[in-house]
RNA sequence: GGGGCCGUAGGGUAGCCUGGUCCAUCCUUCAUGCUUGGGGUGCAUGAGACCUGAGUUCAAAUCUCAGCGGCCCCA
């Protein structure tokens, strides 16, 4: 007895340990391993393997990125190298990728004599199309996107779905319009696309105008969605940029109006990248491993026997009900491996799927199943008879849940500020709100002094409020938020 | 842009300071068999590693340099 008292107090060793979340850096890089997103091993700084599990999880991301566009925009698809002849061709625009850039310079043994770049994003590729394309105001709008990989020589620290040489899943729109105003119409279109896009991954988000100085290389001005990472750093997870008619003086793309005169057509462009899917890992994850919404989960249901010795009967219920639930459309996995029950449940909350379903004698006495929630570990049962019911209710529950705590985790995480000094203390714990005024020299002031960027001044309620500049003291009605950004 | 730390089986580690004891430790993982089964079952047997290159040395996982790769901090 003494003996086992003296075992028990030992410290509970930890299988096959996943940091705590609290330590963000380790638990990201840990979990995209041991969840089977990302296998960060590949040999090059920068690059790295989609899982299986991930480019799953990829799949259905994107699927509703696909869905939420195809209304009014077509898929293509232009190549991946850009002549440099073509990528020069815009001043600003070089300026702002030159040093990023990757070369091809040989086919095979021979130089070229114009060097090919990796796209790095691709309006030197798609407007000299367009160009071409656009002859009379017929022809517009022309609404394109499409998913690909680019490039990026990144010097600085690379990390994974976040920070990467070659971006895998750039999913970029580029339009062409008549006027300024239906561009910019089309730029506030594309915001709200992003928001009920992230609204579906249950990822909130802030929309703001990115200052001046940061904007797009070329662009008239810059939208960007951006949201709060667990270690109090935002992240850009999408953007929407007004090109007015920059890049259609610089590539020659006019139309022919009503009145028989030549136009220059008016663009936009707007992407979203892998970085969606680091928000939406990190954000809903926690010390268990990986969470995920239901829609978008490579797993929704997992089914675990609890056997004792004849165990005909139990395997036969489950695959009843994996049938029942597979017919129903849902993506379902009956673990049948030879591993203890414990294990199992380790393994799928590790894996995010978001119902587990145990079915044992006690249940199937009481021909029901019991559920437990992935997102707060509540446990319960539910009727055999109308399980897909019990699993579609539960599941709406998952997501309102998952929404709403990310929410009121930004919310708690926004702080109102008066002072660059309360900034500074405030912005290692979240975001900050200060008044500006909203002039570019003391914006700049600002992010000297404070040591971050400001992200702009928010759409709706955070970017409302009263107060004086820091800098200049002229009182002001915006609110700008500032943060460390990845 | 500046600074620091690090690289040993699939993952995590001991050994490095003070070179020889190392055909490299322990945990996990994987394979096979039995056992077990409502939160990581136990036993047996087996598999698997010193980042790359150069240098110092009789001798390098260990010391030096370079490359590649990783992590952290500051601007």
């Amino acid at each position: 007895m003494a003996e086992k008292k003296t075992k028990e107090k030992q410290p509970e060793v930890k299988k096959s340990s996943l940091p705590v979340k609290s330590n963000f850096s380790e638990w990201y890089n840990e979990l995209l391993l041991m969840g089977e997103i990302m296998d960060v091993r590949y040999p090059v700084k920068g690059l790295y393997v989609w899982f299986p599990f991930g480019f799953e999880l990829r799949k259905r991301t994107y699927a509703i990125i696909r869905e939420l566009l195809d209304k009014d925009h077509k898929e293509a698809l232009f190549p991946l190298l850009i002549p440099e002849t073509e990528f020069m061709k815009e001043a600003e625009h070089i300026k702002g990728f030159e040093n990023e850039v990757y070369w091809v310079t040989h086919g095979g043994q021979n130089e070229l004599d114009v060097k090919l770049a990796l796209r790095p994003t691709s309006e030197t590729a798609i407007y000299p199309m367009y160009k071409v394309w656009v002859r009379s105001h017929a022809d517009l709008p022309i609404k394109i996107y499409q998913i690909v990989n680019t490039f990026r020589y990144e010097t600085k620290h690379t990390r994974p779905l976040i920070r990467l040489r070659e971006i895998t899943s750039f999913k970029e729109a580029h339009t062409v319009h008549a006027t300024w105003d239906e561009a910019a119409d089309q730029v506030k279109e594309a915001v709200r696309i992003y928001q009920d896009f992230y609204r579906r991954l249950a990822i909130p988000t802030i929309v703001s105008k990115r200052p001046d100085w940061d904007k797009f290389p070329g662009a008239d001005y810059t939208m960007a969605v951006d949201t709060l990472m667990p270690d109090a750093r935002t992240l850009q997870i999408g953007t929407a940029h007004h090109l007015g008619n920059n890049f259609a003086k610089t590539f020659d793309i006019k139309y022919e109006d009503l009145n028989g005169e030549q136009q220059y057509a008016h663009q936009t462009c707007y992407g979203i990248s892998e970085r969606s899917i680091a928000a939406l890992i990190s954000i809903h994850g926690d010390d268990r491993g990986l969470v995920f919404p239901p829609e978008v989960a490579p797993v929704q249901v997992v089914i675990i026997p609890v056997l004792f010795g004849k165990s005909d009967e139990i395997i036969n219920a489950c695959r009843t009900v994996a049938d029942k639930l597979r017919e129903k459309g849902l993506r379902v996995t009956f673990d049948e491996t030879d591993e203890r029950p414990g294990a199992k449940y380790y393994r799928w909350e590790m894996k995010g799927v978001p119902l587990r379903l145990e079915i044992g004698p006690r249940d199937l006495k009481n021909n029901v199943a019991t559920i437990v929630r992935r997102d707060n570990g509540s446990k319960d049962t539910g009727l055999l008879d109308h399980i897909a019911e019990e699993v579609n209710k539960r599941f709406e529950l998952i997501r309102e849940n998952l929404f709403n705590k990310a929410q009121s985790q930004l919310k708690e995480r926004m702080h109102d500020c008066s002072s660059l000094d309360q900034v500074k203390e405030k912005i290692s714990a979240g975001i900050a709100r200060i008044p500006w005024c909203g002039e570019r020299e003391c914006g700049l002031a600002m992010e000297e002094a404070v040591g971050a960027g400001i992200l702009g001044i928010p759409e709706g309620e955070p970017g409302k409020g009263t107060g004086n500049c820091p800098i200049c003291r002229k009182e002001t009605k915006n609110i700008a938020i500032m943060a460390k950004t990845y």
